[in-house]
DNA sequence: CTACAACTTAGAGCGCGCTCTAAGTCAACT
DNA sequence: AGTTGACTTAGAGCGCGCTCTAAGTTGTAG
């Protein structure tokens, strides 16, 4: 019988989410109730990974923690939920396409500035143009 | 003669920034001391106007607090500081450019998510192959 | 004349998302 | 037998970026 099971340790090294927060996000129902070996040991099972690297996703396209707990609810409802997480996925969906529009809009603005700096800098320490 | 001074509370309007962080901006070094009319009442400029809505930019790209009193204090300095200005504009912009990058990824894995719900969603009510 | 808006300093409070401590228990490893 | 790592509950603390209050002053508009 191989140890498929993970340690918190090593879900926190293999995601970067400190033990801390993984047991923050268990208690407040982002992350369902982890089974537990003898002695009330968490073992992380690979699905169980996978979750947790989707709400990782999740936190890191700005999603609030609340909304990661209404995600964790829906899908411990099992199946039957499928359409309303979809339905919460598509309005994420579009957050991210905002966000990525909004950025690229900045992006441009941005590199518009650093021309003008350029410009300065080649106007500025030869000649007094200070205007 | 023409009213060319926008009151803070003008500002705050075309701005969306409130008073109160108009003034805790200001404080904090983010925005130059702005000119006083009689009592002491802020007159902002269309130049201040034009940095405050620069400065929202960089919040809004996730530039911090602490960032933004760098690029202002720069900005103090005169255009003799032009190459650092670019040197940090360029820092953030890579910054901006990673976000981008990060959320695409983010969308594609999202949008394939969506698509297994649509699936479930065709299988479930239908059969109960629930596996 | 009276509202109202703005000003000042100094500091409290808040929501978010962790992060850590305390204090005690328990089990596996060496 | 001892060390290590995990566990529990409950709660404090923190960094960020505001947000607001207090309390008193002064100027402008109707």
């Amino acid at each position: 019988m191989e140890q498929q099971y993970l340690s918190i340790q090593k879900i926190s090294e293999l995601t970067g989410i400190s033990t801390y927060t993984l047991r923050y996000y268990e208690k407040n129902g982002l992350i369902h109730p982890i089974t537990r070996a003898a002695g009330g040991r968490r073992q992380y099972s690979a699905g169980d990974l996978e979750w947790i690297r989707f709400l990782l996703r999740l936190r890191t396209t700005g999603m609030s923690i609340r909304q990661m707990q209404q995600a964790a609810h829906l899908r411990r409802q099992g199946p039957s939920t499928a359409k309303e997480r979809r339905q919460l996925l598509e309005a994420h969906l579009e957050s991210i396409k905002k966000q990525i529009e909004a950025l690229q809009e900045h992006q441009d603005a941005i590199e518009d500035k650093i021309v003008v700096y350029k410009q300065w800098e080649e106007d500025y320490p030869l000649k007094e143009e200070s205007k």
